[in-house]
DNA sequence: TGGTAAGTATACCGGTCAGTTTAGTTCGAC
DNA sequence: GTCGAACTAAACTGACCGGTATACTTACCA
């Protein structure tokens, strides 16, 4: 999240282009030469601004993570003020238009994580802080409704969520998050 | 799910050794020096055998397919004769029995998906094969039941059974597959 | 006016990638 | 007793990996 100070042209034109390089590909997939290339910029640059591709990858992941919470919070807090109970299924449309209009390859930190197994890749701390901000996310809104057990409801709609998100990457089940989105309201209705 | 006719030692034992390397270290990460160091076999026999490392990837995810089923079926379909209610709920326990045996880095056809964008990728079959499988077989489980709307229910309890590898190979969620089971129960007694 | 930061262009490093080649060994079956 | 299948050993290919080195240009700023 420690969003870095001031990127140079040049260093913005690559956390661009690695975005969607990084996303459809993987990241193993990508070497630094395409990475230049995309960017229409020298290795020399790209080492100059950044020092190795794993601060890449990190700075990859930290931005995405940095717009989706923007998007998530965007959605669930816009004004009109929503009651608790409809603000913790507004979590499910914000899921379902991000995945509309990002991607159809499923979670980026899902991915990230099965390419990073060491547990002490400096990207590995931007990962985990994205799930661990979703299940945040959800406990607060579902505290907020007053539900019983709100950390056990939270969990069972955080699991709802990521498996929504598997779903639609395998395209197995049509229209995943809206049906995810009702089941979490079943689940939040019974505890209330 | 085409079991190859026979496999010479050498081949046996590459497949063995590949099953742990991929699953711990990823794909890409892996490469085929390794695997024919591993598994204590020459290169050449290696490519005598399979051809490319493509299809050793199929054959690995195959080969993994085939145990994680015959493990479901083991579990769901103990003798004893247990209610259908109490079969689909059976699922979550060969899940749970499953992670804590095999491994705590999620779903392999989850990361390999990850690794495999390519739609064209041998491997891709096999990949779809397995989500296929899991949420055909709790189709039928749910049918079995006699809940209504069977197939929105088996897809929410497909959700939920995904949802829960993910929370736990990120271990952002304690007793993860067991509060899914908890879910699902609701969600299926509602239905019934 | 002179220094510095940001950039280009290009060649290079050692290592690893998937895959091939050549030569020789072991061993069971017909 | 010979043929073939399964194997070892080891060198090799060309491409690509992440990362570095050298030399030069541009532009702003004190």
């Amino acid at each position: 999240m420690t969003e870095q100070p001031v990127m140079t042209p040049a260093a913005e034109r690559v956390l661009e282009v690695v975005e969607k390089l990084f996303y459809d590909n993987g990241i193993h997939a990508v070497g630094v030469d395409m990475i230049a290339a995309e960017a229409g910029v020298t290795k020399k640059t790209l080492y100059d601004r950044f020092g190795s591709k794993d601060a890449i990858v990190r700075l990859y992941l930290e931005r995405r993570d940095a717009r989706w919470r923007e998007h998530v919070t965007a959605v669930v807090e816009q004004p009109g003020r929503f009651s608790p109970r409809r603000r913790v299924l507004l979590m499910f449309d914000a899921l379902e238009s991000w995945m509309a209009a990002e991607n159809p390859r499923g979670c980026a930190f899902v991915n990230a994580l099965a390419e990073l197994p060491d547990p002490d890749h400096p990207a590995r701390p931007a990962i985990a802080s994205e799930k661990q901000w979703v299940l945040d996310y959800l406990r607060q809104l579902v505290r907020e409704t007053g539900a019983r057990n709100p950390r056990k409801v939270a969990a069972s709609l955080f699991m709802l969520f990521e498996g929504a998100a598997v779903a639609a990457s395998f395209d197995v089940v049509a229209g995943a998050v809206a049906g995810a989105r009702d089941a979490a309201r079943q689940l939040l209705d019974a505890a209330l």
